[in-house]
DNA sequence: GTTAAATCGATATTAAAGTATCGATATAAC
DNA sequence: GTTATATCGATACTTTAATATCGATTTAAC
């Protein structure tokens, strides 16, 4: 039986997939044929039941006794994971973190391809950051129209994250990758994915006063 | 009764708790006094009942009919998460990344004060980034020790990532906020808090695709 | 005062994620 | 071949998080 195309997959699963193809490039890199939930397991420190059954979620099962065959596994995920076509991605915001983004050469493995950045600094406009086109932010849209991007990356001051993210809306952007603390308006038709450094840090920082707490420095 | 110390408080209600400290300023810069969970789960797109547990989970309780006193609730967040007196952090990786970490304002008011910028590039070493000095990355342990400092924060080529890591334990920093996607292998005493791009894009990419199937563009 | 409306808190319910158990199966050792 | 062992898959169970319900409480209107 096919697998439903729109398969149901939590968000916590979907998370794990990138890291089981990274160790798996790893393990493949030291000429590894099979690989076992167990193996994956230890070397992520997870549970080889929680990884058996995320690479079920996945659609990929396993043989008994065996395991998984490593590159058929490798590219079962990246199948799953959409990294073989790659998605055209505009980045808005060429500061330093738009230059971290442009400057990470793990996306083109990972289905990204941020294609161009865009800002409103006339010092930066028409230069390249990594390679890079910078635009003027005026062109956006022209551009998204006439290259069919879908995501944009929102690496903006936060005073003018609001107005940018409608900038990409009104092109027809369907996704928004918001590196912004801000907590975007957007219509439900529009994807946004937060990556919300204030979130992390407050997580860190509550686990290492109750470590603090457990044994003192 | 006294509130236990190390207070159980679920993930999922710490990382909301930042966002409604942002929403929470933006109301009191508007003037106003009072606010109410329907209100607070209006602005974020959330459920009253979810606002107000969390709220709930991190000691902080409301008034019937007048919700919870803006001033009042701000600065009970903010207490709750530690942000009055700041921790100190040191940066290993004066990249783009490094330099966008550096550069984040936000942080101090987050409770986090990076206050140094480690590497291994003559270039950069005694040099300043946003203000902050970069050190030769051997000087780490030994300032580490000298100014207390518990945060380590990784921004380095992945290829790197677990020795410097290993530095950092050396060294005898608490905890890690890790922004390559390499897995780190860490005694337990150690917290690590991962930020993992490839994840968070991983999301991404599945919700837009299933957004596109349902309403092709 | 009395009544009406909004909101909270406590308790209960539902949904989701994680974990355990156990029989089935494929390989390797003998 | 036969047996032992590692591993998988299916099902069941537990834990955690999210959501709903409803009585209690406070304020504002009349």
């Amino acid at each position: 039986m096919v697998r439903k195309n729109v398969a149901r997959i939590s968000v916590p699963t979907l998370r794990r997939l990138p890291m089981y193809h990274g160790y798996l490039k790893k393990a493949a890199g030291q000429g590894r044929a099979f690989v076992s939930c167990t193996h994956i397991a230890a070397g992520l420190h997870l549970v080889p039941i929680q990884v058996r059954k995320d690479l079920h979620s996945a659609g990929i099962d396993g043989k008994p006794r065996v395991g998984y065959e490593v590159p058929v596994l490798i590219s079962s995920l990246e199948k799953f994971l959409g990294w073989n076509n790659l998605s055209k991605a505009y980045l808005v915001g060429a500061g330093d973190l738009g230059a971290a983004l442009l400057g990470y050469r793990g996306f083109n493995d990972q289905g990204l391809d941020i294609v161009a950045t865009f800002d409103n600094d006339p010092r930066k406009i028409g230069g390249k950051i990594h390679g890079k086109n910078v635009y003027a932010l005026d062109k956006f849209a022209d551009l998204v129209k006439r290259n069919g991007v879908l995501i944009g990356i929102l690496a903006v001051p936060r005073g003018v994250a609001q107005d940018v993210a409608e900038i990409m809306i009104r092109a027809r952007i369907r996704a928004i990758w918001n590196f912004t603390s801000v907590r975007l308006l957007v219509p439900p038709s529009i994807i946004v994915q937060d990556e919300n450094l204030a979130s992390s840090l407050a997580v860190l920082s509550k686990r290492l006063a109750q470590s603090l707490q457990r044994s003192p420095s």
